[in-house]
RNA sequence: GCUGGCGUAGCUCAGCUGGUAGAGCAUCUGAUUUGUAAUCAGAGGGUCGGGGGUUCGAUCCCCUCCGCCAGCUCCA
């Protein structure tokens, strides 16, 4: 009988027998890491611990401290639903059941579609089949048996047909259920420890709008109980911090049914905080170099022609308006009205860079299905600026902008954040407009720019958008999802377009480099961020009620009023609570608008000239002298601390 | 746009199998003059998302439109 060597991550060696199979050798080196293991790698490949080496190998045992462990486990999750699926309602049709970044999802073809009962139902008999200990086995089938043997399921005969080998594997899951599948899987249900079903959606076959829309079975699963609970204890968080509530209970912006869907109002306490990230925005904008433009919200259609838009961007632009003498459309972006501006006389290259910035608002047209808050909107101001410069000033424009964007993203409470650079294929495809020397150029200054910042950045090739390549920076807000926020990009297409130019030095035209670029994205949309991000606790800076004082009787109201006046005087935006009510009742409605802080005003405060300081967070601060606490917000907020 | 769910007072929600609506909070009025997360009492407030249909009669059943929610698709 032969036998394989088995080489082992630190390099030591194991001699077994043909047939035997990771576990094997597992169980051999000790029962724990044999009951700790998931899945293996053997010569670099995902594979089942139950299925048999083929000759001598490397192999390395994946526990549950490995993120493709964790994804395998998913996947095995994703059959065990399909499997009670199957048992419940076995008329019904499967697609692809994939793990992803927080759990796995399973799509089916069923007439009736699936209610939430249903989904108590199908949880149970998961745990049902999971306590029953089957082994996911691995089966191998000829590729015309299998076309044979699926002919009446029209979505795995369709998968087998495009993706199969001659040979393929499939998986068991008990004597009833089978299913086409690369694998591998944990060894056995009993492996599957904690899972919850969540939710039911439709989702169209292969992502493909045109195809058939299918029941999409949405469930996460995790190693443990604790970790699962950790997970569900998060997206509680997030509907509790979830801006549409916070808005609403904050009274900041809303949405009104009778001026439409995707068109945000501003309230007054949205408004003060809107217009203060505004105002830091356009201030940072002049102190960069930047020049301040305004241009309209509608223009000709012909504008629309020459940029382009009108061929490429036409699905997501509002309907043309007809007037007496042209065509206009609103505006969906900003770009051409400021290249106008660039264009309106000529320019010598000692004019350059020339960086022109507007908050301008933009209208895209989305589809009913899509708006979301203030997240995604059809009308929306973009914190927009064109750079218009020579091949020699782009790669510290690049480098300027990164520091713009990173000042941004720390001045509202974000540490972390990571880029993304998307270049082109290199011009394989044709697909990409602009020469490659000017990819070249624009691709280097990026690749420079973040190497210079020190800031960590992966490279995905082919992503670039056709008429530049970008950078687009994400950040990590609080409870740690990850946004897309800034993005610097290069337009090699629109300079062309409108024929723009700059005389050299050698007295010659030439076409300016276009970078246009975004750090809020959306004023709305980084509002929205904001707001979730604060969990609507905005540091004392930008919360639209800095502090409330209330007078605990009638008889202090004179010494508030005067409290309030002073801190008016230095700027501060104060709520005077004069109501006949308690000081419990008042501080209540305070913490509930997450007012920073509360000034409580009794016979003592009046008589000494202070006032008894509660903090929103940290409660009850004590009594400390008016002018004291004046002092305090006063550097709060000059220094926009993002800790009270 | 698609699939599924939902739409009752400003807000959160009750309303049994069809018999023209109710609570708490909020609002207003009055009483109370109060020390760190809800003082008490009274009053006002709804063409039950819009339109159409079935019915003697519709918040409830059917159709249709609008909006919202979860996804899909798309995206700042």
């Amino acid at each position: 009988m032969s036998s394989f060597a088995i080489t082992l991550p630190d390099g030591s060696q194991k001699s077994v027998d043909a047939g035997a199979r990771p576990l094997d050798v597992a169980e051999a080196i000790s029962p724990r890491l044999a009951e700790a293991a998931i899945v293996a790698r053997v010569n670099g490949v995902l594979w089942d611990l139950t299925r048999p080496f083929t000759g001598d190998s490397t192999l390395e045992l994946l526990t549950n401290k490995n993120p493709e462990a964790l994804e395998v486990y998913r996947h095995s999750t994703a059959h065990l639903l399909a499997a009670a699926v199957l048992e419940l309602y076995p008329e019904t049709q499967l697609g692809i059941g994939p793990p992803i970044d927080t759990g796995f999802y399973y799509d089916f073809d069923r007439p009736v579609p699936f209610t939430p009962e249903d989904l108590e139902k199908i949880e149970a008999k998961m745990w049902e089949i999971q306590a029953r200990d089957l082994p996911y086995d691995r089966v191998l089938t000829r590729k015309d048996e299998g076309l044979e043997k699926y002919k009446d399921m029209w979505m795995k005969s369709e998968l087998i047909t495009e993706r199969a080998d001659e040979v393929f594997s499939e998986y068991t899951l008990g004597p009833a259920f089978i299913d086409f599948c690369r694998g591998p899987h944990v060894p056995s249900t009993k492996k599957i420890k904690a899972f919850k079903l969540l939710s039911i959606a439709g989702a169209y076959w292969k992502g493909d709008e045109k195809r058939k829309q299918l029941q999409r079975i949405y469930g996460t699963a995790f190693f443990t109980k604790k970790e699962q609970d950790e997970h569900l204890a998060r997206i509680e968080e997030a509907k509790r911090r979830d801006h549409r509530k916070l808005g609403a209970e904050l009274d900041l912006f809303s949405i009104q049914e009778l001026a439409g869907p995707g068109l945000a109002f501003f309230h007054p306490k949205g408004g003060i905080i809107r217009k203060t990230l505004e105002d830091w925005m356009r201030e940072a904008y002049l102190k960069r170099g930047y020049s301040l433009v305004y241009t309209p919200h509608v223009a000709r259609v012909d504008l629309w022609k020459t940029s382009g838009h009108f061929g490429f961007y036409r699905e997501n632009m509002f309907t043309v308006m007809p007037l007496d003498d042209a065509e206009y459309q609103l505006k969906p972006m900003n770009c051409p009205c400021h290249i106008l501006v660039y264009a309106r006389k000529p320019h010598s290259y000692r004019d350059l860079p020339q960086r022109l910035g507007e908050l301008g608002t933009v209208y895209r047209y989305e589809r009913s299905g899509t708006m979301h808050g203030l997240m995604r909107v059809r009308g929306f101001t973009q914190d927009d600026a064109h750079i218009f410069c020579t091949p020699e000033q782009v790669e510290s424009e690049v480098v300027s902008c990164l520091e713009f964007a990173i000042d941004t993203l720390r001045t509202f409470g974000f540490e972390k954040y990571k880029a993304e650079i998307s270049t082109w294929d290199g011009g394989a495809s044709g697909k990409y407009d602009g020469s490659p020397e000017h990819w070249q150029l624009a691709e280097n200054a990026l690749r420079r720019a973040v190497e210079k910042l020190g800031i960590e950045a992966t490279v995905v090739p082919d992503e670039a958008a056709f008429y530049g390549p970008k950078i687009d920076m994400k950040l990590v807000d609080a409870i740690g999802r990850l946004w897309q926020l800034s993005t610097v990009q290069f337009d090699f297409t629109l300079p062309r377009r409108f024929q723009l130019e700059y005389i050299g030095e050698d007295g010659k035209k030439h076409q300016p480099l276009m970078v246009h670029r975004a750090l809020f994205g959306s004023v709305e949309r980084f509002f929205g961020i904001l707001v979730e991000h604060y969990a609507g606790a905005f540091p004392v800076w930008l919360s639209p009620v800095q502090v409330a004082v209330m007078p605990i009787t009638d008889k202090q109201l004179d010494y508030a009023k005067q409290v309030a006046k002073e801190l008016e005087a230095d700027g501060v935006r104060v709520y005077l609570d004069d109501r006949n009510e308690k000081v419990n009742l008042k501080i209540r409605d305070a913490q509930m608008q997450k007012i920073p802080f509360m000034l409580v005003c009794g016979g003592r405060e009046a008589e000494q000239g202070t006032v008894s300081v509660r903090h929103r967070k940290h409660a009850d601060q004590g009594v400390k002298p008016l002018a004291e606490f004046r002092e305090q917000i006063k550097q709060l907020i000059a220094t926009r601390a993002n800790n009270d």
